[in-house]
DNA sequence: GTGCCAAGAATGGCATACCATTTTGGTCCT
DNA sequence: AGGACCAAAATGGTATGCCATTCTTGGCAC
């Protein structure tokens, strides 16, 4: 019930783009299977079996395993020896780790971004640091976490390093589920939103030492909670 | 002629363990053709038909085919929908691209390793340096360079973070072929020397942000000239 | 001679069948 | 009653076959 017509039937939960038309069938069941990991919608630790899958969503299984071993390369499942694939399951450790690297990605990123983008893509930035603040103010948490993740996604895309890009989709994905929820029961929402105000001030003034140490700052003090124990669903 | 006996055949290139003894297939079709594609036996731009491959491999498609989508999601092939897959060939801008990523993640490994190694781990990496001068003085570029790769690797793992050791080391993987054909007409050879004594002062002395920042100032030196025009190989 | 079109050959995409390993449930022995 | 062992069912791993698409080449027309 929940499958059928890979292509159409989801909404599309993340921003990038799902390309799913005339991709190959891999490619679908991937980017499918991806969605639903990172929505939640599959538990961590779940199988996969190979066989009941690949009914649900009418493909062969052939498909289904190329699809597997890639989300597996992606780390969104684990794939042990004749025992099938599992949701991988995120430690806290691991999302400690994870989140880690994030940071350091982005502040790399906030630095190129300061040298390299132009004043037109840091107003359109500023535009929608405003907007979230309003979003704040009504304490809209939806569309604030929507423009909060738009934000940081562009200040990477903005960069104008593709390796860095990708990698950061990638780490982005894996963290995706724990930061929505991080999103819906944050406290120290105002000190958030205060450090996105220096980081947009330090882009203003082309800072990038400032840019990125703000950045590097605000994922960390965003995540720690969430590395040290505490269930993450 | 080349082929045949997959995992015994090929002289391990590369350090990490290859462990390729009861692993899957796909693992070992993996592991070789990764070998084979980062020591540059395979052209950049080549291609790899699946049946060809297939018959020299011994093995069938079906593992063949997996291990390609794992190696296209790791960024070593590129596979174009019913045109099949191609060693990835990288461009000067992709290798500038993901040198300066590199040096990111490993000023960030450089902080990491400053707060959580052991005295003995630091005392290992010396070792290792002064082992690599003994090789610098006698230009023994051959051992200079497994050292030099060693040093970097080991300061990687020490930082004790498993998301930066693993995406290091898919990047170094994808580098390693330039990495080494630049260590061979490296003119700047004392210079990069003295920054490797700038660096272990630093780790030395337990300063984060004094390794950090010698370390990536090292690898920005040493692979700005390979991102600036001039034919790879 | 050159350019275009068509037919066939080559190649990748997908499905399925078969084999190996693992898991599980039941029975028998202690 | 409990545990160990064996068999059968489930599941993943590999091989192969067929279909769709793309590349190639030979011939025809301009």
């Amino acid at each position: 019930m929940p499958f059928l017509a890979l292509d159409s039937g989801v909404s599309n939960p993340m921003e990038e783009a799902v390309q799913s038309s005339h991709a190959g069938l891999v490619e679908k069941v991937a980017n499918y299977l991806r969605e639903h990991i990172v929505m939640d919608h599959f538990q961590p630790g779940q199988r996969l079996p190979e066989r009941t899958l690949a009914v649900e969503l009418q493909v062969s299984r052939t498909p289904l395993r190329e699809a597997l071993k890639i989300l597996a390369t992606e780390g969104l499942v684990v794939i042990s020896p004749h025992r099938g694939a599992v949701v991988a399951e995120v430690s806290p450790a691991d999302i400690k780790e994870k989140a880690y690297v994030l940071s350091v990605l982005e502040q790399a990123a906030a630095e190129l971004t300061c040298i390299n983008a132009s004043d037109d893509d840091i107003a359109e930035l500023q535009a929608l640091h405003y907007e979230m603040k309003a979003c704040f103010l009504r304490r809209d948490r939806q569309s604030y976490f929507r423009l909060n993740q738009e934000i940081h996604n562009r200040i990477v895309a903005l960069s104008g390093n593709s390796a860095l890009i990708d990698m950061h989709a990638n780490l982005s994905r894996q963290l995706y589920r724990v930061r929505y929820l991080s999103n819906q029961k944050n406290e120290k929402w105002a000190t958030a939103m205060e450090e996105h105000e220096a980081i947009m001030a330090a882009l203003e003034s082309r800072d990038p030492e400032q840019a990125g140490r703000e950045l590097r700052n605000h994922l960390g003090k965003t995540w720690i909670k969430y590395a040290n124990g505490e269930p993450i669903a």
